[in-house]
DNA sequence: TCAAAAGTGTTTAGCGTACACCCATGC
DNA sequence: GCATGGGTGTACGCTAAACACTTTTGA
């Protein structure tokens, strides 16, 4: 039973593109960063940075190039998160679309819109407005994703600047989870884990008892996950 | 600016396919189930049960479909789990596959193989072999993602029958995670959840003490869920 | 001296862990 | 009556949870 190669053709018909959440954290608030297109579809809406896949360029790869060549962002450790496969949710054919998110720390990047971005900006989480395609579910995707991972991986520190006091820390796991931490317990538990070192340096310029700052000791976190210890934050409520 | 669609059609060259991993409990041991492959490429190969997606066909749909074609099962509940997307993975084209996942009872279905299927069984976890394409990779990221999620969603229960006994859901345990438990611990931390509920039958045919059936309680497992339970079993380790 | 956030200690209750023995059945 | 797995109780230690006051700084 030979293959007819040409049965097949009637399937290679299809198009495949790479769509970026990219979380960043900022003045307190969880923030994502969209492009604004300048192409049909879509043309003049705010959208995720992402774009078609070329015909023979891995996926992962494809992720990276497309974020670079719209935002200049380099570097940045993105991972996989859905395929978005409705039939007509793009207008020139059938596109099925892989998501990646990550999250990263906005000082560290100035991005510029290149490509299919006419504009570029970081938007409140909870203040997208209408979306092209899908993305407004994707990114609800994301954000699910987010509030569950972040919770048993210390990934919260990426969105965070490399010291960072204990507050910010709190601060953006309530401002993930939508709730209000205890403050005492939330120290506790995160100081127990042993995963923080104090920078020895201290808040400047605030008009009250400057917090100490903290840094993520990630050598730290290899080694006791090796011998077994899980992360892990609760949403303990407050009251 | 307008788009000029034929600068688009080189994107529209590409094919993908689902495959689904499905698992089942028998034995005492995992199994995934898996059809032979009778055309190219990779005939007599095993394979996961994944083909084509049509043009306009939705993922989801895709892949009932095509479990439904090749083996005849119905109403699977299929999650989708991740997309592999390596260039040269297919010998026709470029091809992605996005790969779903499902935890059956391996007595509600008598599978046959249709299609391009020429034989279909259940093969233990850890004695695959070399599979078509990168079904072992599919496999093994599947398996990881089920390690993970039977700890913290009761989804242990799709695959073993309406009525099981406490050892049996512990040796479920131990063999997906490839560990021991302590017997005591784990039936008390099983039985506080209120979750599951006596039959007020008992094994039959044993030659010991005959252990008594349990149902999981699906409901029960909603109210609270909604309540802000979180189920959540441990890899306590014995000794 | 006031406002504003940083920082800390203690008590309580529940849960994970470790561990050893009796029970019911088939053969 | 014996082999086989089913089934249970308890003590200990840790940690999550709840809660209020003092400290340090800038303005």
């Amino acid at each position: 039973m030979l293959p007819d190669k040409r049965y097949f053709d009637s399937f290679f018909k299809s198009a495949f593109t790479v769509d970026n959440v990219i979380f960043g954290f900022d003045e307190g608030k969880l923030k994502i960063l969209l492009i604004r297109r300048n192409e049909e579809p879509y043309a003049d809406y705010w959208a995720l940075p992402g774009y078609f896949v070329q015909q023979y360029e891995d996926l992962d790869a494809a992720a990276e190039r497309v974020l670079r060549e719209m935002t200049g962002m380099e570097n940045v450790y993105l991972e996989q998160l859905h395929t978005f496969g409705t039939p007509y949710r793009h207008a020139f054919g059938r596109v099925i679309t892989v998501a990646y998110y990550s999250l990263v720390k906005i000082a560290d990047f100035r991005p510029r819109a290149a490509g299919v971005a006419q504009d570029i900006t970081w938007h409140l989480i909870d203040e997208l407005g209408v979306l092209a395609f899908d993305h407004l579910e994707i990114v609800q995707v994301a954000l699910e994703h987010l509030k569950k991972s972040i919770r048993t991986r210390p990934i919260g520190f990426e969105l965070l600047p490399p010291a960072f006091t204990l507050t910010e820390l709190q601060h953006l796991y309530e401002s993930v989870w939508g709730t209000e931490l205890e403050k005492r317990n939330f120290r506790k538990k995160i100081l127990s884990m042993d995963l923080l070192r104090d920078v020895g340096k201290v808040q400047k310029g605030v008009a009250h008892r400057p917090a100490k700052l903290y840094r993520f000791d990630e050598q730290r976190y290899r080694e006791l996950e090796k011998e077994g210890f899980n992360f892990e934050v609760r949403d303990g409520g407050k009251k």
